[in-house]
DNA sequence: TTCATTCTTGACCAATCGGTCAGCTTCTTC
DNA sequence: GAAGAAGCTGACCGATTGGTCAAGAATGAA
C-alpha cells in the first residue's frame, strides 16, 4: 500500500493541516456558530441560521461538522482552550496584590473581548453543563485546587487576608464574567448600552480595591 | 341583565377568584414550567415536556396559559415579584452592615432555595432580556439608582467605605446568583452535590466579611 | 490530460414544534 | 333536573427542526 498517503490519509479528516478551502469555511462557519449559538442558546440555534449568518448553505454547515452537537462541543473546547491559559504559573513567591489585579484585568478584558465565548461557557453551565461535566470534575477541578493552595500559603506568610481561597476564586469569576453574561441587564440598568474603556477601568480599579 | 352575573361575568377569565379546579391546575402548570424552563430554556422547553411534568395532556396546559409565550412570561412576573421585595425599606438611619448582612443572607437563601426561579431569570438575560427589556429599564433601574443614593449618603456620613454603590450591588447581585445559576459548575468543582447549611453559612460569612 | 479527492448543494425525510378545534364530560346554579 | 359554563382532550395542522443523499463542480497531484 502506497505509503506516502499513508499519514496523510490517516490523520487528514480529523487534524490540523486541512486543505486552504477546508480552513477558511471552518472558520467561518465556527465564528457564526459563536454569534449565534450565544445569542440564542443551544436548542435555541439552527443550523439554517448558522448557515445563514456564515454564508453558507446549510448542507455544507453539516459536510464540515458532521452533526450539530459536535459543532457546538468543538466551540466550547476551543472557548475553555483559551479560557485555561491565565493564572497558569503562579507560584508562592509571587506578590498576591500583583497576581490578583492582573488575574482579575485579563477577565475583564475578555469579558468585554469576547463576550459571546463567555455568554456560550455560562449558558452551558446554566443548564446543567451537559457537554462539560466530564471536564469540569477533572480538569478544572484540580486547576482550582492547585491555585487555592497558593492563595492558602500566601495567607500564612501573612502577605494576604486569610479569606476561604475557594470562595475568593468563585467570587471573581462570578463578578467578572458578570459583566459579559448579563451585559444587557447591566446596559439596561446603567443607561449606556456598551463599556467604554472608562467604565472597565473604574469596575477593574473596584474590584482589586476590594 | 342580571346584575350578580355582571361583575363575575366581566373579572372571571382574568382576576384572582377563578375556581378551585383552575386554581390548583395552573398552580401544577406553573410549578411544572418553572422546573422546565430553567432546565432547557425558553426555546429548548416543549409544551409537551411541560404537560408530561405537570401530568396534564399538552391541550389542557394551552386551555389555561393560552399560548408558550404567555405561560413564561406569567412566570417571570412571579419571579420578578418576589424578587424585588429585598431591599425595599432601607434608610440613610440605618446600620450599613447590618443592612448589608441581612440582604446577601437573603439573597443567598433565595439562590439555594429556588434555583430554578433564579436560574430562569438568569436565563432570561444571558440571551438579551427579550421578555423584560422593558422592565429592565424601568422600574429596576429606578430601583437600583434610589438605593445607590442611600449608599452614597453612608459613605458621606463616613459609615462605609466609599466604593462605587452600583458596582457594590452587581458584586453581589452576580456573586450570590452565582451559587444557583452555576450549580452544576460549583458542584462539579468543590466535589460534593448539593449546599450543606454549612457551605452556605461559609460563603455567605465569606461575603459579609469582604 | 487524467483521475481520485475534496467540495458544493438542492431535494428530500421523519420527527417535533406550538397551536387550533370540535365535541365530549363535569361542574355549578337556580 | 335543566341549562349553561367550565373543564377536558384526541385528532389534526402547517412550520421548522437536524440530518441524509446523490449527483455534479472544482481542485490538485501525477
Amino acid at each position: 500500500m502506497g505509503s506516502q498517503l499513508d499519514d496523510r490519509a490517516l490523520k487528514a479528516p480529523l487534524e490540523a493541516e486541512a486543505g486552504a478551502i477546508r480552513q477558511r469555511n471552518e472558520r467561518d462557519i465556527l465564528d457564526a456558530a459563536e454569534r449565534v449559538f450565544s445569542r440564542h442558546g443551544y436548542r435555541g440555534a439552527s443550523l439554517k441560521l448558522i448557515a445563514e449568518e456564515a454564508g453558507l448553505p446549510k448542507s455544507n454547515v453539516l459536510y464540515y461538522m458532521g452533526s450539530k452537537k459536535a459543532l457546538y462541543v468543538r466551540l466550547l473546547e476551543g472557548v475553555m482552550e483559551r479560557w485555561n491559559m491565565m493564572l497558569d504559573d503562579i507560584s508562592v513567591d509571587d506578590d498576591p496584590a500583583e497576581v490578583l489585579s492582573a488575574f482579575i484585568r485579563s477577565k475583564m478584558e475578555m469579558s468585554r473581548r469576547h463576550p459571546e465565548a463567555s455568554r456560550l461557557f455560562a449558558g452551558e453551565i446554566l443548564q446543567g453543563a451537559p457537554f462539560l461535566q466530564d471536564y469540569l470534575r477533572g480538569e478544572l477541578r484540580d486547576w482550582v485546587e492547585s491555585r487555592a493552595e497558593v492563595f492558602r500559603q500566601w495567607a500564612e506568610r501573612g502577605l494576604m487576608d486569610p479569606v476561604d481561597p475557594i470562595s475568593l476564586i468563585f467570587l471573581i469569576w462570578s463578578a467578572t464574567q458578570h459583566y459579559a453574561d448579563f451585559q444587557s441587564q447591566v446596559a439596561g440598568i446603567t443607561g449606556h448600552d456598551d463599556f467604554t474603556d472608562e467604565d472597565m477601568q473604574r469596575v477593574t480599579d473596584f474590584l482589586i480595591q476590594v
